[in-house]
Formats: structure tokens, sequence, C-alpha cells
DNA sequence: TAAGATAAGAGGGACAT
DNA sequence: ATGTCAGTCTTATCTTA
């Protein structure tokens, strides 16, 4: 086994194999050259972080009943600290906004867990929440359906793919749902959504269906053209990069049916045919 | 069997009331 | 706030090559 500190990887010494990607440094992420650089950086505690719903910053008072020198306490301060404890724990969680922050932030952690998502995208999803939060966007809604549209926003902000499909298909709701608390949270927190292009989907579904880069460049090569002449305004980019992809095939006499784009795109075959005529008609294809 | 055609229905945006 | 309209997409079914 050898062991990348600069990628993280631990690759297998005899067949290259990449055995685990990512790796915990415990270690402080600054550096210090001197001793007094290296005493007036260091900390303790763990990180703030937007994804613990105090993040992360609370105060915990010991349950041991000892002093900082492991001293047995005497009696009465023994009483105070437990009252002290006691109401320390009422006003972290026992609050009712933290409550629903402590759960908001659990569910949005199932959630980009369960699609693989970044811990950048989670931690702005977080951050939207707390925004709805604010903004009372979420008294007599779900939390669950605020938290899976903050999630989504999040992957929309940062032009990560994933559908609302695939993201209500993790969750209880269903796709109705978290669309309109994403339209909600769209609208409330004017967020500037940058336009999905079709051209960034077009590897996603090529990948699953294992087409040659021959092909994808050539369906690229007909969405550039097509959103230059504005035809591709309205329309669904995954429809559109799907049909993309079917006039590449065909071009480039690559089997590949409807049915199979369909299937990896999530979109119907009747879609992909309507997309695909007009794409045809309108930039003059002739295959 | 793949691809095309047709029709009905859902959901949401724009716009008027 | 509620209703209507045009346009998109889905589902289902039938036809064609």
């Amino acid at each position: 086994m050898i062991h990348d500190e600069d990628t993280g990887e631990t690759v297998c010494g005899s067949c290259g194999l990449v055995v685990t990607e990512s790796v915990i440094d415990g270690g402080p992420e600054w550096r210090a050259f001197t001793v007094e650089e290296r005493e007036s950086r260091t900390r303790v505690g763990a990180p703030m972080t937007y994804s613990i719903s105090d993040m992360g910053l609370s105060t915990v008072i010991s349950p041991a009943d000892k002093d900082a020198h492991g001293l047995k306490l005497p009696p009465d301060t023994r009483l105070q600290m437990r009252r002290l404890r006691i109401w320390q724990a009422r006003s972290r969680i026992y609050s009712s906004e933290d409550r629903n922050l402590a759960q908001a932030m659990s569910e949005l952690d199932l959630l980009a867990d369960r699609l693989h998502l970044p811990l950048l995208v989670k931690e702005e999803a977080a951050v939207i929440y707390r925004k709805c939060f604010d903004k009372d966007l979420v008294r007599g809604r779900s939390i669950s359906a605020i938290a899976a549209a903050s999630l989504y926003a999040a992957c929309r902000l940062n032009q990560t793919q994933r559908t609302l499909r695939e993201l209500s298909r993790n969750t209880k709701m269903d796709l109705k749902e978290v669309s309109r608390a994403y339209r909600l949270i769209q609208k409330e927190l004017r967020l500037q959504m940058p336009v999905p292009s079709p051209l960034l989907r077009v590897p996603k579904i090529a990948a699953m269906l294992g087409l040659r880069e021959e092909t994808q460049r050539r369906a690229v090569d007909i969405l550039r053209r097509a959103e230059r002449l504005r035809f591709t305004a309205g329309k669904d980019p995954m429809a559109l990069a799907a049909a993309a992809l079917y006039i590449a095939c065909l071009m480039s006499e690559e089997a590949c049916t409807q049915k199979m784009i369909s299937e990896a795109a999530g979109v119907t075959e009747v879609t992909i045919r309507n997309r695909y005529k007009n794409l045809k008609e309108d930039l003059k294809i002739d295959i």
C-alpha cells in the first residue's frame, strides 16, 4: 500500500488500484513557522459548520462533577452545575427554533449523503434553509419539503447536475411538494439561478450509455447551434440533450434506440421525438 | 421491433379579472 | 385571489416500416 499525502489516495503498490479516495487529515489546516505563530494559531474545538443546528458552537457543560483539576466539586457547587446543565440543554435543543433546525439539518445530511453531493453543496443548502427559516417560510409547511428544496436550490446554484426527480425519489415526498417548495424559496429569496444548459447534461447521459467521445462532441455541436439560434428556450434541457445525442448517434452510426436514451435521460420517448423533430427542422439537419 | 402519430391529462407561467 | 390560455411534457394506444 502506498499512501499519497497530496491527493489523499491510498493506492495498491502492485496493481495501482485506488483503495480509498479520501482520508481524513486530523492535523490543523494552518501552517506555522515559528513557535509564536504556532501558539497564536492553536485553538481548541470543532470547526464551525452551518450544517449543525447551532453551527457547532454551543457550549457543553461536562457531566462529570469535577473541576478543572479533576477534583470533586463541593456539594453546593455540584447542585449549581446540575441546574446550569439543565438550562443549557433546554436553551440548545428545546427552543422550537433549534428543534426545527436540528431536524432540518439531519434531513439535509441524509439526503445529501444519498445523492453523493459534495459538502459545499450541503453547506449552501443549510444556509438557504436558514434564510427560509428567518423569512418564516417554514411555518405551516413541512420541514422535509423545505429542506429538500433548499438542497435542490444549492445544486442548481452550483451547477451540480441533479434533477428534481432524483431528489424527490430519495424522500417520502412526491415531486409536486418539493417543486412547490423550491419555487417558493426561489421567489422569496430572489435566488438568481444560472440557466440550466443542455450542454452540461450530455456527458451524464452519454456516460450512462457508454457512448463514444465523438458522438458526445457532435451532440454538443448541435446544442451549441440550437442555443445560438434561440431554439432551446422553454424546453427541458434534459430532453434537448437526449434528442441531440440521439441525432449524434444516427450521424456517427452508433447503435442506440430512443428507448435507451429515454431511460438514461429520464424523459419519455415521445418528448425525445418531438425535440428530435424540431431540432432536425430548425437546424436543417439531414442524416 | 423501433420509430412515428395521435389524443387526453397534469402542472405551472403569464395575464386578466 | 381566481380563472383562462398557450405551451410543454407525460402516459397510453395505435399504426407504420
